[in-house]
DNA sequence: TTGAAAGCGCTAACAC
DNA sequence: GTGTTAGCGCTTTCAA
């Protein structure tokens, strides 16, 4: 039984004032280093601060000021990706002055509009800026700067990082030329971003400039969800027909084809190859270890937030990064044929 | 130049009711499903709502209603062991009612009170609750019931989630034992936490069950940080009386320890042995692939956030989970001569 | 040098 | 059913 316990009332700021004698105001002051206050009061009143512990509140502090100093990470779900984002954010935030607040629902991804309602709930008040994580709704028009990484399809105004999707997947695909497959099954990305677009047409201009059909019944969504890969993973490998390595837009669809083939039976990749794309510390650890796409995860997460400072202090810099992708050769691919030419 | 983008003010309360021709009052009913609103002005409000994308200002909100279904996680900074934990939480939440707030400060971990300084910015106001990831201060004392994951030593009334340290570091120094290894190096963890005292008690406690001396010398504080145990590993690692093995307390420390080692032009595992704590994805990503002691970090999260939410609705229960530890080879041991008997 | 007072966006009595 | 009013904890003129 532990009702009862942790529950005295935070010190505010009208406590300090009332045991350093002054009035709230002139704690304002202090706290915010404000000119004006006598240097004996100063020395009380911090004294009292630091003898009670007394810290503003970020909720009643932001609603009066502009400024607090706090940059959000909007995120659908805490998730590989968008972790290894926040673990560069986090890298980058050091020396900023700022504290980091990472956002997510509770609706476990099912949840549309998440980084609109997101943002209108923190932007105005607690927020001074925000990185959005693979946002798709893509409004130029917000409360504070934003920064996206990874968006939605389209042009749009908002300052941007990513990666080299497109040459990323053309490489992918090659390497599954290379290694003589050419029934190459597909796992689509999630609809609207503009990564998904990029990964799908650079899996078909490989394939065509090779000279290989794209059948059409290869090619599946998966929206980079595990839940939603499954479903289309189990239909392609289950197909008498079934393909002899599939690319998966994501890790995590990967990950999750991967599992999709243990269940049928089919060996990893004696039966098929599978190559995914994101390089998530995961994709290491599946069993094989995952052949990958790789993003520089973390220079992303960094670059967001840099690129978000410098938007807020009104600095001129190009608001477009991408970041090179690069094939990481792990265990889930093997040859079976010659090479293409 | 993209000074002037995204500056449209947020619609707030007022807005809406302008638009709808009520007052605020009525639309505050109208968000939070108030009885006492004539139908037609119910859906007149949320046309406007809908149409204006209205959405509360979660700081004016908590401002003044003491629930904000909005729960937190306090860390130090985001890395990889705290970003399992989030997983892990963010996994639990779905289906709870609650959203998920995130929050580190700027100061990359040199920063000690960061705990009791977060939550006063955030208890009160912003959250219902919180995890708090490894605090060193366990005041019991809080404007909002807490749970904290692996906390500082001694005994504390704060429902707590951790996983069995003690056996952990057992297994890691038998599996060293075993592998014939007697000149252990030990990299100890972050002083104060209980789960750093245990892991170096469970190692000694090994040693002398083993009946072998602990050399004083071979144990150095690696903090659990890469940047502090660098230091330490290479002391360790430059001596001509160098341990054929080192039990890095955490992953973090083990990783940093390997790179040592190849700085030194030092093989792993070929002369030395390195085990890790914590089994973050990061540690199967090394060269060679770290062999260490695997916590359910992601367990652990969800367990946190479940028990953060019993402890909020005011639930009898045990207030201490431990979870399991478990040792997981991978290829950074070797075997330098026969097991202990 | 200090404090009184207004108000940030919202909720909750209470009156109409 | 609906609006008026009084704050939540803080910052910021502005007067004293």
């Amino acid at each position: 039984m532990i009702r009862g316990v942790n529950l005295a009332p935070r010190v505010k700021m009208a406590d300090v004032a009332r045991e350093a004698g002054v009035s709230v105001a002139t704690v304002s002051k202090v706290v915010n280093g404000r000119y004006g206050v006598a240097q004996e009061t100063l020395d009380r009143v911090q004294g009292v601060i630091e003898r009670l512990g007394y810290e503003a509140s970020l909720g009643a502090q932001s609603l009066r000021s502009r400024r607090t100093h706090v940059l959000g990470i909007l995120v659908a779900e805490f998730e590989p990706f968008s972790t290894e984002l926040l673990k560069g954010a986090s890298e980058a935030i050091a020396g900023t002055g700022y504290e980091l607040l990472a956002y997510s629902g509770g609706s476990r991804g099912a949840d549309v509009g998440w980084e609109r309602r997101h943002l209108s709930r923190l932007s105005g008040t607690l927020i001074d800026g925000a990185v959005l994580v693979t946002p798709t709704v893509v409004d130029t028009n917000h409360g504070v700067p934003v920064v996206a990484v990874d968006p939605h399809t389209g042009p749009s105004g908002l300052p941007t990082i990513d990666s080299d999707n497109y040459a990323g997947a053309v490489a992918a695909t090659r390497y599954l030329l290379d290694l003589g497959h050419s029934r190459i099954g597909f796992l689509a990305g999630r609809g609207g971003l503009e990564s998904a677009r990029l990964r799908e047409a650079g899996f078909r201009q490989a394939m065509a400039d090779a000279g290989r059909e794209v059948d059409p019944s290869l090619v599946r969504v998966g929206s980079y969800v595990p839940s939603a890969a499954t479903g289309p993973a189990r239909d392609l490998l289950s197909r008498p027909d079934r393909p002899t390595a599939i690319f998966a837009s994501n890790d995590l669809s990967a990950l999750a084809t991967i599992d999709v083939a243990h269940e049928l039976g089919l060996r990893v990749p004696e039966d098929v190859s599978i190559i995914g794309f994101d390089n998530v510390p995961e994709s290491a650890l599946s069993t094989p270890p995952l052949t990958t796409i790789s993003q520089p995860l973390h220079r992303m997460g960094a670059e967001a937030l840099r690129l978000l400072v410098d938007v807020i202090d009104g600095v001129e810099r190009d608001v477009h990064v991408r970041l090179p992708t690069e094939l990481v050769e792990r265990a889930s691919c093997r040859r079976i044929g010659a090479p293409v030419a």
